[in-house]
DNA sequence: TTGTGTTGCGCAAACGTTTGCACTAAATGA
DNA sequence: TCATTTAGTGCAAACGTTTGCGCAACACAA
């Protein structure tokens, strides 16, 4: 905010009685001026805080420098995952000095579109995006990558382009949670889930059955429901609960979710954890709202966000080639409370 | 995204024969063209969607155009009420053209002064904030707008500088809330807030006692708490419970508080709403996550976030005036739930 | 002496605008 | 008729850099 005199190599040149193409050169180390007039002129701007004027040198090369500026699309922005996502990008951008411009899809692919393109045209020197649930073609995300821009995904990744990640480990998520409740008496454990072509769903199913095929229990249809709110969940869950031989143990894709079963089961006079055990994911405000309080998987947005944003401003300084796909997983932590006995 | 092939005004020049001044002074519609000419050459910079070279003009007139970016700062990113004001800027910025920059001072002084020049030297048009709450000095903020740049505070405003604010009804989203608890039956109702420092305690104050006297009801003392936080709450609340004459209602400052009273009764065997009734404030996720559902005072983040963009974008446009001070007070809306009776 | 390099630096054009000034031609006034 | 105004336009400098090219000075070899 100080304002800067604003030196300018000419001032330089004077002060040496040098031409401004030497200033120019000693500047950016040309070995073409003496070794000792470089210095003596580096030594000098950097005294004098000399800051080149980024303007004069855009136009002089006819393209501009990307700035220190992280574009961010959420799908949503008032929800918990996702915002400690940001939080963590955040983070990490500030401590190595770059900024973030944030922007939401609302989960359709139209504003996803616009968003990228206005993005480029700020100049953000990369993206970090999960695509909205919309999104079935990628032209965007491509023409982002072929322009330069870095792109990494995170949460639901995008399968037609490839392009660095970073995501959950929800195989091993689910699988402990299974686990958990499986070592916590559950004979018969239900799982309510996204359908199956989100990549996420898939995995956090294929955890739910390992789990259960691992301790020689049986995978069974009829204690699956695709079911990924809370409004479905209260639906859907008196199905299951007034079975004779009805779960007594539930894994929900989501906190929202699993609190829905909570309290459809609560309702229905079955105690919890007594009677039915419930572990969720997310580990949201929610969780420790309830009563009792979620059992839950952390789903470490915040090591998410610092994770993506780590990829990309390596990829920006060059700490990293360009082109190459880098793939992170972060573990997730089961967090152990009041749904289930233990 | 589309690479424009750039023409530049030497192309239009070259096309009518003229020279690159004149087509300057064409477009700026200086009135020593010929009037003519003047259209013709517009007509056709239109038609070829010519559009100028940013990076001379601001050259020639040694100065950059603010960009359309507006910088947000939030004490901290994960909390329900700041992401729904977050989203609500967004909303309001993307609608206008705008995109929003953000960063959190996790309530840090340093952070914040650090995040404003920051914001300056990226060239956000304006800025809208709520200070961390170690602040205490002003300058950043009065430097800022004697650089020219618009400051609008939400939240948590600043009463060291004259700026644009947009608030939250509080008293009246209290005095609402106290008075609902009268109606439904309340007589000794409590008041767990934050110490009076801060604004928007004192307002709360405010409109708990006005309802109370309101009806006909004393202030007692020993009936208030400063306590704005689920764990304080939990441990201050049993005195209150264990009194003889035990309050049978309670307005807390915000969700978390409530549900920390909420459960804090439950376990010590009172039913809620039957013996004891609560109140809370925010609206939050956790709200509809307690059991029972927490009655509470919806806080309209997303509401305080549009007007508060509102207010920069028509200061940053020139569609008011730029010194004008606005302050704008959001309605907010009580939420009855579950831990109230009606 | 001439030829051939090498070293160190400056000139000037270029990037795409804006703008003060000057110039021409036509119109107006006396 | 000549002086003055006016309208319409172009020249060229300026903004702060970068960079191809050329030039001077000197060294060294033949």
């Amino acid at each position: 905010m100080a304002d800067k005199p604003t030196m300018t190599m000419k001032d330089i040149a004077r002060e040496f009685g040098i031409s401004v193409a030497t200033v120019s050169r000693a500047l950016s180390n040309s070995p073409r001026i003496s070794i000792e007039k470089r210095e003596a002129i580096q030594r000098y701007a950097s005294e004098h805080n000399f800051v080149p004027n980024t303007l004069a040198e855009s136009l002089r090369h006819s393209k501009v420098k990307p700035l220190k500026i992280i574009g961010v699309i959420l799908p949503e922005m008032v929800h918990y995952y996702f915002m400690s996502i940001l939080a963590g990008i955040e983070e990490e951008a500030v401590k190595r000095g770059y900024r973030v411009m944030v922007a939401q899809s609302n989960e359709e692919y139209e504003r996803e579109v616009r968003i990228c393109k206005s993005f480029y045209e700020n100049r953000v020197c990369g993206i970090i995006v999960s695509q909205a649930k919309d999104t079935r073609d990628y032209k965007h995300f491509q023409q982002l990558i072929d322009q330069g821009l870095p792109l990494v995904f995170y949460d639901r990744i995008c399968t037609g382009v490839d392009a660095s990640r970073v995501v959950v480990d929800d195989y091993m998520g689910a699988y402990n949670a299974v686990t958990h409740l499986i070592e916590c008496g559950c004979k018969r454990i239900a799982f309510f889930g996204s359908p199956m072509s989100l990549e996420i769903s898939k995995n956090r199913y294929n955890g739910y059955k390992d789990a259960l095929l691992k301790h020689g229990m049986t995978v069974e249809e009829r204690y699956m429901r695709f079911c990924d709110n809370r409004a479905d969940a209260e639906e859907i869950a008196p199905e299951l609960l007034e079975m004779d031989d009805r779960p007594d143990g539930f894994f929900a894709v989501n906190d929202d979710t699993a609190i829905g079963i909570l309290y459809t089961a609560k309702h229905m006079g079955l105690r919890v954890p007594e009677d039915v055990q419930i572990c969720g994911f997310t580990n949201g405000d929610r969780a420790k709202a309830s009563d009792p309080m979620l059992t839950t998987v952390e789903q470490r947005g915040r090591k998410v966000g610092g994770q993506a944003a780590d990829i990309l401003i390596s990829k920006v300084e060059g700490l990293s080639p360009k082109g190459k796909v880098e793939r992170r997983i972060v573990k997730t932590r089961l967090v152990v409370r009041g749904t289930t006995r233990e």
